[in-house]
Order: structure tokens, then C-alpha cells, then sequence
DNA sequence: TGACGGGTTGTTAGCGCTCACATGAGAGCG
DNA sequence: CGCTCTCATGTGAGCGCTAACAACCCGTCA
């Protein structure tokens, strides 16, 4: 930086004043600088830059180590909202969820100075695990659990799960079934209970008791287990599915079974994965705006750091794509 | 640090000692030391050690803003052997791939003392964007394409696209038919590139001639498109696709004809995405290693910034996956 | 004409840490 | 018993930057 000073022919003060856009630096002077920076290939270090400010402008993220859609989905989308606010990302990912991990995974962000914490928390161990931990940065937690008991400095985002479970399971209900079955993810999961949350609300809205719900994990091979189980024991007329990996693992089962999907049995899934829309049949699905929701995370966090609570949805609402599995004519 | 130093009777530099595991320091002093910093609960300030070691830990990883299965797959993978080996990571996307962007995102990391970076890069038009870039650390390039004319310290490290490519076409022919059809992916890609080399390596090395391939983007609507046009234009008896998604959207399309994959056709994809045991018919495909190519990208970089050149294998191999749709009975 | 004020620039200190070197205490040895 | 050597610890400087204050110039106004 003194070096980049005396090329300019001013103090290393100046200097900083036109890296940092300060107003009182005559344009002429500022140019020169700017000159000096340019010709020279200098780079502020960042290092000391955050000795001194005490800012790194760095967010750091926590997420589960899948390949999962919605957790993966939901950190691209963040860290290009981020971007955008002019803050860099730092991942860590977490294999177990337990509070070590996640004590470990926060004091390693806390080390590194990160501005603000982002933690994707899918399921209620997580979530759990974020509570207990001490955090003097703003946190955010994704999830759909927005009464979940946080610290002071946390709030939550999510997608609304529970409003997605009801656009599905209404979706059915108009189509004239009356026994809509679920097949939930698994329960540690907010999403899964949610979504089992959202499709009894709705099947009690419309005065209809559903058939019991049966729980599976989130993957196409738990569908199709509950698939030939249901094969077995006896079909419903609609199936909401709690996720589209459950709903393709269905459509084999049956394919199997000889039941048609769309025709014998209407189902509707959930997120609208890449290629749902050319399973057979093509998946009526609920599709989730990622992209919001990174925007979401991001405004509360800058709103904690201005001092100025960002009074934002903390919900993004979902909606509702119409293929053939539901019995759709298109 | 000062304070630690005060309440454990020591100076402040027995305290860094300590902390940075220096051996000489008598074990009952360091003991008091590690009680003082416990009860005080002090943290080191990683960026005044940054700005004096000129060290982060951290890595930078450019990737391509997508949700796609290999980026994703890639990035998840890449950061689980960073942290096992002690790294952080810092992610950068990338939603176009002009040299500018690439440009941008490099310099961020290099703004912010990255010790290495890891470019992720599947096309031909990121792999030139780095080429274009002076960087000062450790380059690691993902991409199945080594022989890319890299700068200095740059390396690419893949999975071996050509080989699995190999293994899905030999596959085929040893099954028998002799017109395997390649739906080729986007051809800048490299994957896309080497799969398609692959195919016609084998069928050479089987004195087969093969159509020629149809090249496509890698969605499933894609897949479904070029299967139309296959239905109507007339079918081989085998096809390869370049990923999983072609292949479903394939799927789709020979369903809407009655055309039957796996007994009138037989197919084969790449990537054994989570689902694809359970398409209709389930789909033979090739498995990446995703792991190992973590461990491999971050031997790489802690090569380089040990000055011992790692000398571990570049390519990682993948492996065939049958199921029923390239006419296996199981 | 001189006091005042705003815009521009320079000077100094210090953020929290590690490195290089200085110091001191004790062990080993002739 | 004095010398050297080693281990344990302390001291001082400085990494590169920004914040706070000081200094200066120049135009304005009474």
C-alpha cells in the first residue's frame, strides 16, 4: 500500500480513502491513485484490513453433507443471494448432527470471524444442536419451523412446507378423492412434518378424515417399498407424497403392480426435482423458490448487522405444478 | 491473548506457543495456560495470525452456479476432504462462464489470502477463463480433462469420463448389439467431450461402426425431445446417453410410443443419480466416485503448497451399474 | 484584512498475532 | 568451579491496514 503511496505521490492514508470510496478525496488525486493501483497489480490484504475493522464480510454457512435436493438447492441459491449483497461464503458441512459437531462447526466460523451464520437445518437434531450453542453473530436458521425456540440473535427462513402440503393435498381433494393417503418423510425432518402437518390441516379443512399416514425416509427406494406394501394391503385413491424421490419410487411399485398412476391412483409429490417432470407418469408436484429464499436469509441477516430487524415474510410460499400423476388431462 | 497471558502468569508469546503446539513449553505451564484460555473462553483471532503467517487454511472453490448433479455432487464431496484434512472452504459460484466473471471470482479469493483454490470446471469455456488468469497459489482444476494447457501451478484432477464411457458402450456391445446410439451432452462440455470420445473409442476397438451421435443439452427434456425424434425418425437397438436425465426423458419418450426400453431397446446412462434405480425401467448407468476425487483434488493442493508434487493418480475411475433397462434380467 | 469553515491530505497509533532474538536457569563436563 | 549447551520463557518489532486527529489550503464574510 506504500508503495501504491508513493507511486501516487500521497500518504498510504489517501490510499485507503480512494480504496474505500471515501468522498473527500479530489477526483484528480483519486485517479492517480487509482493509476498507481492499477499499473502496480495491488491488492489490499484482507487480513488486515480485517484486524483493524473487525468485518470479514464473510457469511458462513452450515449445511448437512448430502446431496440432497433441498439442502443443496437451498445453499446454491444462498450463496448467489450473498454474492449479490456483496458477501463472500463459507461452507461447512456437518456428516452428524449432533450438538459436538455443530459446536465445532460454529466455533470454527466464530474463529474465522465470519459476519453473520447461516445454518441450514433440516431437521430438529440440527435445530437443536444450533440452540444450545452460544453465537455473538447474527444467525440464521433455514427451516420451516419459525416458532422454533432460538437464541436472541436467531431467526429462522424457510420455504412454507405447510402451505405446499396443503396446495397438494387440496389439489387432490377438488379432484374428488376423498381418501388421500400420505407418505411422509421421515419425522425428525421439519419438512416432513410439515408437509403431514399441511395435508391433515387441509383434509380437515374439507371435513375428510384421511387414511393413517405411513412414514418412509426420503429416498425412491423407500417409495418403493411402501409402494409393494401398498400393492399388498390395498390401494388409495391418492397418494401425496412427501417428496418426488418418494413419489418415483411409488410410480415403479406400481408400474410393477400393473396400477396405472393418473388413472387407477392420482399422485402428487413434492420440489419438483430436475427430470420429475418426465417421470411415468409426469409428476404433479410443489415447487419451491429457492432463489426468495436466499434473499430472505440474506435480508435478516443484514437487517441484524444494521441494527435495523428486517420485518421481511419469513416464509416463501410454494407452488403447485399440474402434471399427469394426478390424473391431469395435459 | 494479553489477558490470557496475565491470568496464566506467562508472557504473551508462551500463550502463541501453546496454541500453535510449540514443543518446548514445560507441560504443567502449558497446562495453566490451556486452563486460562479455557475459563476465559478466548478465541485467537485468525485474522491477525493471517496477517502475520500469510496463511488462511482456507481454500477457494469456483464453481458453476447449478444445481446439477456433478458440480453439486463435486462440491460436497471437495469440502468433506478439505475439512478432513484441515482446510476451510470458501465457495464462490459462478452463473456465467465468461473470462470476466472467472476473473472476479479469482480475485476475491486471492483478495482473501486463499491458500489454494479448486475451479471446478465443466466446460471448455470456465477451463479457459483460468488458463487466462494469473494466480499466485495452487490451481487445482476439476475436470475429467488433463491435458488442458494449465499455467505453472496449475493441475486438473477428474474422474475418468472416457473410461466409464468405455465401460457403458462395451456393455452394450457385449450384449450384443452393434448400433449403439450416443445422445451426446452439450459439447462444451468436458464431460460431454470424453463421454462421446469414449463411445467412439470402444466401438472402434470393436471394429463397430456406430450411428452418428445425436447431440443434446443434459435435461431430461433434452432426452425427451431427441426420443421423439428417434421414434419418428427410427430407433437403434441400443442407445448410450450421456447422463441420467437424457436417458429419463428417453424413457418418457419411448413410453408415449409403447416402445419398450429393455427388451425393444436398450439403454444405458451416466451418473447413477439418486432416483435412477427406479425409472421406468430402471436404469443401467455409471457410477463416479465422488469421494476419491475430493481426497484427490485436496492431495493436489497440499502437494503443491509442501513443495512435494503429488504424484497420486489423476483420474478416478468409475464403475457400471446394470439394472434392467440395457435388457439385464434382474 | 483577519477570523472562520469546509474540503483535502498527512501523521500517528494500534488492531492481535508470530517471528527473531535475548535472557536466564539448570545440566553436563573437564 | 567455570565453561558451554540446551531448554524454557520473555522482549521487541512489525505484518498492512483503518480510525482519529492534526494540519493545511482556499474561499467567504463581517
Amino acid at each position: 500500500m506504500s508503495d501504491v503511496a508513493s507511486a501516487a505521490g500521497v500518504s498510504h492514508q489517501t490510499v485507503s480513502r480512494v480504496l474505500n470510496g471515501h468522498p473527500s478525496v479530489r477526483p484528480e488525486t483519486r485517479e492517480r491513485v487509482q493509476d498507481a493501483i492499477a499499473r502496480l497489480g495491488y491488492r489490499r490484504n484482507s487480513a488486515a484490513r480485517a484486524l483493524v475493522t473487525r468485518r470479514t464480510d464473510t457469511l458462513g454457512v452450515v449445511t448437512p453433507a448430502s446431496a440432497l435436493y433441498g439442502p443443496t438447492s437451498t445453499l446454491v441459491a444462498f450463496e448467489q443471494a450473498a454474492r449479490e449483497a456483496g458477501w463472500y461464503v463459507s461452507v461447512a458441512t456437518m456428516r452428524r448432527f449432533d450438538a459436538d459437531s455443530m459446536r465445532t462447526a460454529v466455533e470454527h466460523f466464530l474463529d474465522h470471524g465470519v459476519d453473520g451464520l447461516v445454518v441450514i437445518a433440516p431437521t430438529t437434531e440440527v435445530a437443536q444442536a444450533v440452540v444450545g450453542v452460544e453465537v455473538p453473530v447474527p444467525v440464521v436458521m433455514i427451516s420451516s419451523a419459525p416458532e422454533l425456540p432460538l437464541g436472541a440473535n436467531a431467526v429462522a427462513v424457510g420455504v412454507d412446507q405447510r402451505f405446499g402440503a396443503r396446495l397438494a393435498t387440496r389439489h387432490l381433494l377438488e379432484r374428488g378423492h376423498r381418501d388421500v393417503l400420505h407418505v411422509a418423510g421421515p419425522q425428525d425432518w421439519f419438512d416432513a412434518q410439515d408437509r403431514l402437518a399441511g395435508w391433515r390441516e387441509e383434509c380437515a379443512a374439507w371435513g375428510v378424515t384421511p387414511p393413517e399416514p405411513v412414514t418412509a425416509g426420503w429416498s425412491a427406494d423407500d417409495g418403493y417399498a411402501v409402494g409393494r406394501r401398498l400393492v399388498a394391503d390395498g390401494l388409495p385413491g391418492a397418494i401425496f407424497a412427501a417428496n418426488d424421490q418418494l413419489a418415483l419410487g411409488l410410480e415403479h411399485a406400481f408400474a410393477d403392480a400393473g396400477v396405472h398412476v393418473g388413472e387407477d391412483l392420482a399422485l402428487v409429490g413434492f420440489d419438483d426435482e430436475a427430470g420429475s417432470a418426465h417421470y411415468l407418469p409426469p409428476l404433479t408436484t410443489v415447487r419451491q423458490d429457492f432463489a426468495r429464499l436466499g434473499e430472505r436469509a440474506i435480508a435478516v441477516i443484514h437487517g441484524a448487522l444494521t441494527g435495523k430487524p428486517d420485518t421481511g415474510a419469513r416464509l416463501v410460499a410454494p407452488e403447485l405444478v399440474v402434471r399427469r400423476s394426478s390424473g391431469a388431462t395435459s
